[in-house]
DNA sequence: TTATATCAATCAAACGTTTGTTTAACTTTG
DNA sequence: CAAAGTTAAACAAACGTTTGATTGATATAA
């Protein structure tokens, strides 16, 4: 699938610049003249090593993908870890990822949007589809032990979860200036908001889990 | 405040391609000779009516944001109609609001990613505030009456309400295709989508406004 | 009633920049 | 010395905006 290739110092350089701004400024709104003087290389090296600025972009998202695949598989088999711990290691570890490649979330949004590019449209695609299995097989085994409600919509569930995180990314400087905690610095804030999403996650997903109708 | 201007059939017919070519493409990935080739007509008169394409896309803003402003706040003084039934109320017509003008909300997602234009950013924070402001006053009301929780976090209920449903329209195409329903119109489709919404959102609201935690 | 002035609307063409990409010469590296 | 890395310069195309001429309708004056 997709293989883990090796970037040198000046692709790498390259590589993040871009990253962080196409997040910034859209990909429409980023010259290559942009990246390459911030990532302090010549212009043309941009085409040399990724042979375009839509590869460029494309390369990005290869690379981020393996990021955002939930890695806790192996530990949906724990059977020491009851279906409510096993929910909220998923949403925990969401939230983490999200906030810890920000930028690339918010560039995956506006791609979304923006939906020009085949390719990358194809990326965001499978690994929401696999993230989505692995919510949904969970839930499933929930259902058959008895512990979870029968009528589960999936979709909406994984869309709550996706929807909050990434609207407070992208609100984020909105809702510091309205909780007046402009005093915080953005690595502190961005701790507070992580761990009132999870509490407030959790509760969500309990109650639509748990609860009776 | 925000003067209800009247625009002339060709400036009407501007603004409007400029809404949905800049929602499919982005501001910087549409050019004014996009937008006067699909308006039928000449590139001179975006300049001539608007000034710049910049100031172009804040029209759009200032036109759209009476429509976001949530209109329940009559509503709201109405005695016959309990707590619950006022969150409804916010929510129906949140999700009415943004499916009847989706190719604007998603507008409004990437200008909030690329905040380049202050004019917009202002003008998006502005109606935020308000439309929280107007939750914010219920959900104290329904405290002091003791059909609410205490510990309600108003911005997290507003991210969950506002980001589910952006995210769905986002990603509607993925989840049409995941749940099946690509024989359904879009029309038909986002009918659908309305309603799922509807009660997964007061399904959320009520647990996390009356449940005990 | 003509004739003339006025003004917004409209257009093709041109403006100067900026765009992504390529070239061809040069340097470094193995 | 051959291959890979690096560069400033050049390329055509596209960009947002302006220009100056022309239209057509309305108001004013003879």
């Amino acid at each position: 699938m997709s293989v883990n290739k090796d970037y040198n110092e000046k692709q790498g350089q390259i590589l993040t610049t871009a990253e962080s701004l196409f997040s910034e400024k859209g990909f429409d709104g980023t010259s290559v003249r942009d990246i390459a003087e911030k990532a302090g290389v010549n212009v043309a090296m941009i085409s040399y090593y990724f042979g375009s600025k839509e590869k460029l972009m494309e390369t990005i998202f290869e690379r981020r993908t393996e990021h955002i695949r939930l890695r806790v598989e192996s530990l949906m088999k724990d059977d020491s870890i009851d279906y409510i711990g096993k929910v909220h290691l998923i949403i925990d570890e969401h939230i983490e990822k999200a906030f810890s490649k920000f930028q690339f979330y918010k560039l995956m949004v506006c791609e979304q949007v923006i939906n020009k590019n085949p390719v990358i449209l194809d990326i965001i695609k499978e690994v929401k589809k696999r993230n989505m299995q692995v919510i949904t097989e969970l839930i499933r085994k929930g259902q058959e032990a008895g512990v979870f409600r029968s009528d589960v919509d999936v979709i909406l569930l994984f869309s709550t979860m996706y929807g909050t995180v990434s609207h407070m990314i992208i609100g984020s400087d909105l809702y510091r200036e309205i909780s007046g905690l402009t005093h915080l610095s953005e690595e502190e804030y961005y701790q507070h908001l992580k761990q009132l999403l999870s509490k407030h996650l959790k509760q969500i997903f309990k109650a639509i889990l748990t609860h009776e109708a």
